[in-house]
DNA sequence: CCTTCTATGTATAACTA
DNA sequence: TTAGTTATACATAGAAG
């Protein structure tokens, strides 16, 4: 019964378009409520419905009557003053928009580097990285270098008679890299993150946290 | 952190009262416009913050009032083409940000699957090893720092300007990675369902539409 | 056209930096 | 304070009656 993801645009179908106005306005008139309930503040909505000849008002009609007259009284040097802030709403969107760019391709890198990390025994070499993935890499094993030790100190806690060092054993490859694969997740595994992380915020998500009253009344 | 269940009351404490209007009244400008873009149908709500003179309303104030009015329809449509017109660039700006957004988001996706995919191929997770293995991946992590380090003293030694942090990142050089050679078994099917979202374009071209020019220059 | 159901997407309370 | 996270409550798309 998976329910799609809601992609913002009309919606051709009309049963379908009908019955979405429908719940989604009853919804929206209880977010009203809720908000003016919980904070206190004088709030309404109004929707204009297709066939019907009046617009669903909420609250109550008089009510909202009365905070309508506040905007029919509003002097226009305030409309103009608005009109500015919202010209430059766009300007601060794209920067938004740029940040939000930025930081994806930071996110990007270090995901690269990750994989690096599992790909070495692929035969990767140090020196096919630039400076700024081995600065990126760097950190990686550092912080993995640190789980492990973590861990070794859980484990020794836990029994204090075992040795980890495996001197005897191991005898060292020839390539310097270490194999990953199956080091992580669980215990404070660094990479959790990586699967847990939820995607980025849409950008329309974005537009709305410049709905700020600061931007657009700020006087 | 678990989250209360929403008492239906007036909230005391003052700051969170601040916070939770902040919130709500962006969900609910986000509902609002939802809905009329979904059904196509004019809506706006209305929300007067304390302590400040005028309310906040979306959509744009003056279209708003022109919703209650039963606004008249002509006029406006031709200068919403030329505001349209004057803002194109802006306009084309965002949807071309947009987009890349929307590609980054995707290739995170498929970068944070293919790790994934390696937990999974790898099945063991840090807590599951043993002393010894533990010890012996101690030492090859160490001793992959090492060579990171080495690696990075190198490369400074050639560009002594040259700078290792992430943070400085701007352009990204040329993409250095090779993921996962063999690890997509075939045909790759699992990335399938991810659907080619338009860029969410719908939201400004609405916000445009809202740009009305009669709302704009009302004198 | 309604309900009702429920899996899933979204909003957001509480927390952290 | 504002911004970013996370866990959870809530809204709702799609299906079934």
């Amino acid at each position: 019964m998976a329910r799609k993801k809601v992609t913002l645009a009309w919606i051709s179908n009309d049963a379908k378009r009908r019955a979405t106005l429908k719940k989604r306005r009853n919804g929206l008139f209880k977010k009203v409520n809720e908000l003016s309930t919980l904070c206190d503040v004088p709030a309404c909505a109004i929707v204009y419905a297709p066939d019907e000849a009046q617009p669903e008002v909420w609250p109550m009609e008089p009510e909202a009557k009365r905070i309508l007259e506040h905007l029919k009284a509003m002097p226009e040097s305030e409309q103009r003053k608005k009109r500015v802030n919202q010209e430059g709403f766009a300007m601060q969107r794209m920067v938004k928009l740029e940040e939000q760019i930025f930081k994806q391709q930071r996110e990007i890198r270090e995901l690269e580097m990750k994989i690096v990390m599992h790909q070495c025994t692929a035969g990767r070499k140090l020196v096919d990285l630039g400076i700024e993935d081995l600065g990126i890499l760097e950190r990686l094993v550092d912080d993995t270098l640190k789980d492990v030790h973590e861990r070794i100190v859980q484990v020794r806690n836990l029994n204090p008679n075992l040795n980890s060092n495996p001197d005897a054993i191991i005898v060292r490859e020839e390539k310097p890299i270490m194999m990953m694969d199956g080091c992580h997740g669980g215990g404070g595994g660094y990479l959790d993150d990586v699967v847990m992380k939820k995607p980025c915020m849409g950008s329309y998500e974005n537009m709305l946290a410049l709905m700020d009253a600061s931007s657009f009344y700020p006087f």
